[in-house]
DNA sequence: ATTTGTGCAAATACTTTGCATTTTT
DNA sequence: AAAAATGCAAAGTATTTGCACAAAT
């Protein structure tokens, strides 16, 4: 993943034609810093203002989307119901660990997927998400 | 699947320790019908209103959750975010047509997982969901 | 000057909790 | 009569929409 810094990032907006505004600049920084990391858009919330910046959390549900349909960032959905955003965009997989409620990646070639059934008439596969529930043991 | 008719559903239920109260008799009839399902709490909610009868959606939710407890229902949570109900209870796997927010049924045997990666320490593999994406054809 | 895009308050949608009531022992 | 379970109004979360304002053409 990319690392974006005060330099590059207004190139980066712009080549992902996002206008390089205060907010996304703030959000940006905090998610591309080389790092992968997984949070709900609440958590992001919580950063900025722990960074004494203010961003409404419509703005960063909105940015986070807009993200999302770029291709940088992923959605996951899980089954306590909860979005969490995922910044590793290479193909992977995921454990959800049920009593933490986290995610941790899996490397794609860590799971094998033969046997794909084809999609119905109309339709083309867009993605393939794998999600291992984990609970306690015993 | 089992059906669940006005003569066992008082067993059914007893069986499954939840008592046979009206609400859960006109819910498990809606669901146990013989044919498998995808619903939301919503869905249902609509479903009884249409047959003239007055369950709260709160109830909706706290029954849908205590049979999924019992196993006599699977949660599915999907890209969108929502929350799905799945009343076919044997393993299998899900395409998510995101045209239309619906799921598609995938028999387990049409989906091979070899080199399932193990699970972290003092956890333990719950369940796998796979989900297959679906957008429109070009 | 018009169009396009932006951020966020307010609205909506989704889900859970607390407790009065009912049922069981 | 006491204990356990139930249904749902109200409360709590999560997410989206509509629109005043800003930026670009």
């Amino acid at each position: 993943m990319e690392k974006i810094t005060n330099n590059n990032f207004v190139t980066f907006l712009k080549r992902n034609h996002l206008k390089p505004t205060l907010q996304r600049f703030t959000l940006v920084k905090l998610l591309f810093d080389g790092k992968n990391k997984h949070f709900t858009a609440e958590d992001l919330y919580e950063k900025v203002k722990l960074k004494k910046n203010k961003i409404s959390l419509a703005t960063i549900y909105n940015t986070l989307h807009s993200f999302v349909e770029k291709k940088l960032l992923k959605q996951v959905s899980i089954k306590d119901g909860k979005t969490i955003f995922c910044t590793n965009m290479s193909s992977h997989h995921h454990f959800f660990n049920s009593v933490t409620g986290k995610l941790i990646d899996i490397p794609r070639n860590k799971i094998k997927l033969k046997k794909i059934p084809n999609a119905p008439e109309g339709l083309k596969i867009d993605s393939v998400d794998v999600v291992i529930n984990l609970t306690k043991k015993n």
